[in-house]
DNA sequence: GAGCATGGTAAGAGGTCCTGATCATTTTAT
DNA sequence: ATAAAATGATCAGGACCTCTTACCATGCTC
């Protein structure tokens, strides 16, 4: 029933009635002049009206011409903005990740990836948010992010993960503590001590440390209430080294060494569904920082 | 650069999503299967990226392809309301006419013309001006108009005259008055009485009734007044047949014999200028109107 | 009237698009 | 578990459309 008008005849007409003639505008959209013609032809016959005045010599617009020449110019220019946008989003140039990481990521590895991926590209819109790993676990399945960066302890149903590094467990205590300078230290050695649970403790989980966790009477989840704790000697607890802030000077990170305990820390995204080009793009770019170390 | 999104393909796109699958969409479209898939891989391979989850069975939109679709289909959608608003408009079942007539014309011809043009175009909208028939050139001739109908005493520049009608010209006087029952009227049997001149008087000019314009002191342009002068028995005047309103219980036309005056009624339009669609059926349907007798 | 512009027309090459048959895989039914 | 049905992908062939080259008719300029 209705005709299919296609782009490259309007732009046909949009440019003869812009370049006023049908050679000029053969010119300008880089066709041959009877290309023109036909075009124009072809379309008049589909609508069933003619859009230019016959016989004179100089090409004029008639009144149904005049009338479509606006209509067509705006399909034309809808048509050009999908098609630039949804370039620009296949190549990368726009678009939107969302990412979820726990907050030992957040604070001290995204800012370094983030730094370097606005650079490539920057106009991809990034909504970065941070929670326990389960929450990251919950909110990739659900769809309300893209990508997850977070330890899997199981590998769970609906959930690809890629492996980025491993997170070794270690010892937080003040460096005027008896156990801040040991290197090679066993979870035996840590018995006595008061021991601050929190929110990794149960990486240790699963090992024989695990023992260590019945005998700790204080859990603390914010990082900044346990930290503090930690500075006021109250205790030691144990933290995998990313979630360990380098920068309080009174504090000590010391390795278990035996049993070696670590999580593995990677991306996690649904899985069976493809990701948008701006989440592949950080998917990529986050893969390729951290094999290239960080830089 | 940019590139060229036919629409077939992106009613592909929206007809797997609508109808769930590749196969439905095919039969949707009255297309074979195959031609989906190449439809859809073309797109792709344009924009770059995948629109559909490969390898499933089923068909899924990646996000990119979520993200297009709304794109997509508000697209598709500008197109057809186009696509339909222009055939519409060029098979006369939308558009606008604007008309000029001299008043006799609005009043006398138009009732009836209006009348079975609307009900054979009722989507056309019309725009009726009247105006003494120098203003109706005008208007036609500045574009204001598509067409006019209207008396033209000489060829003029840039307008195509179609006659019309003959109206012939005659004399108005009280139905007491001592010429109002005669037929055989020469135009010397009006010397002595009171001419009223009118907008219409001009008509005599160049004939030999023109010298009675000279003996006569009143112009009175308003035909209401016009009419009121004659009921009063103040004077006669000359009117083109189609001019003189019939309802007038009071007054006579009698049409002068001698010379033989007349109008001819036609319809004028821009030289060169094809019409637009909705008033090329009006100049269509009124010579058929009168064709035909006024039925 | 020669020359240059306009746009229109005809024949052929090239590309696009569609179809029909066929294949690989997954889902469903028995 | 096996058969059956349905999914989408692939390929070869042909119809169709579009563009180009060459040529024609017309109107304007000098």
């Amino acid at each position: 029933m209705l005709p299919e008008l296609k782009l490259q005849p309007l732009r046909c007409v949009l440019a003869i009635a812009d370049q006023g003639g049908f050679h000029a505008a053969a010119r300008h959209l880089h066709r041959s002049q009877p290309a023109i013609s036909m075009a124009v032809r072809d379309l008049e016959e589909r609508l069933g009206q003619p859009l230019f005045e016959k016989g004179n010599g100089k090409a004029a617009l008639t009144p149904f011409g005049q009338w479509c020449l606006p209509r067509f110019r705006e399909l034309v220019a809808h048509h050009d903005r999908v098609s630039r946008d949804a370039l620009a989003m296949a190549s990368h140039q726009a678009g939107r990740v969302d990412i979820a990481t726990v907050p030992s990521v957040a604070s001290r590895l995204m800012p370094g990836i983030l730094a370097s991926f606005v650079i490539d590209y920057p106009g991809i819109e990034i909504n970065l948010q941070d929670g326990h790993s389960e929450l990251v676990s919950q909110r990739v399945l659900a769809g309300e992010v893209e990508l997850g960066i977070t330890s899997l302890w199981q590998a769970e149903e609906g959930l690809d993960f890629i492996p980025l590094l491993h997170d070794e467990i270690g010892v937080v205590c003040r460096d005027d503590h008896p156990l801040a300078g040991r290197d090679p230290l066993h979870w035996r050695e840590l018995a006595g001590h008061a021991l601050i649970r929190n929110g990794t403790s149960r990486l240790l989980e699963g090992s024989p440390a695990a023992e260590l966790l019945e005998h700790s009477a204080l859990y603390i989840s914010n990082m900044i209430s346990l930290t503090a704790m930690l500075e006021a000697g109250i205790g030691i607890t144990t933290l995998p080294r990313l979630a360990f802030q380098e920068e309080h000077a009174r504090l000590r990170f010391v390795p278990l060494a035996e049993p070696r305990l670590e999580r593995r820390i990677g991306l996690i995204c649904r899985a069976g569904v493809s990701l948008s080009p701006a989440a592949a793009a950080m998917q990529r770019h986050v893969m390729a920082y951290l094999a290239e170390g960080g830089s």
